[in-house]
DNA sequence: TAGCTTTGCTATTAAATTAATAGCAATGAA
DNA sequence: TTCATTGCTATTAATTTAATAGCAAAGCTA
């Protein structure tokens, strides 16, 4: 799968906006769920994929790629890590958890 | 496709965890970008297909009931726009925007 | 040094999702 | 009554994801 590259056209988007970029990659199987699981402590390949659900390793393999060309994790010696850039992004995503929380109490609340 | 209802069950997740359930929801192609692009005004189906750059007309119709169905938005006179708790989850995803421009520079810089 | 375990994957196939396209029914204006 | 617009549905093809088996490399352990 082809990396979404601020710039360049990706996957649904012609535009190439950085957003958009982002959308893609953050868009794809169980990529925001790694960088979710990543941001407590490193995990090798086979500590995330059990983080992770059992994420079959294809998917896991791919997206690990993805996530170290688009600067967000590397590996150091204790496994993959969440880089500068990485932690940065987390920042962002993390007030999500808090706001899913309030989003849940709405399908107990309107019975969905 | 089964629509991701926190406490139970997702795609990928059996925990139901409510931030999984969103991240699912989330993950699914165009479902970000269409709440980036209801966020200015209301927009009829065919404007918004449009503004998400000719997406087929089959997954918008599935993402607009996913999306109708998790509270994130409603059908006005004017066309669909983002319900109240739409305008809370878009106010969170709103800094990745700016996040997105710098993230962008780094491709350049670093020529990946 | 011959096994056994752990780790990080690759390979294969099947299932599910997304994309692309055509086109139709309903509404409204001319 | 015709024509354009809108909101879709239907169909098929392409792509992505899931599920599973298993292998090569590295590191114990006996």
């Amino acid at each position: 799968m082809k990396l979404p590259v601020p710039g360049s056209p990706v996957r649904g988007s012609q535009s190439g906006q950085p957003i958009m970029a982002l959308f893609d990659l953050l868009g794809r199987s169980w990529a925001m769920g790694i960088l979710w699981n990543l941001n407590e402590d490193a995990l090798n390949f086979r500590q995330l994929q059990q983080k992770c659900e059992s994420v079959s390793p294809g998917v896991l393999n791919t997206r690990l790629k993805e996530l170290r060309q688009a600067f967000l994790i590397t590996r150091s010696e204790d496994g993959y890590v969440l880089t500068e850039t990485g932690r940065s992004l987390f920042s962002l995503l993390q007030p999500l958890g808090k706001w899913s929380l309030e989003w849940a109490q709405q399908f107990k609340t309107d019975h969905a």
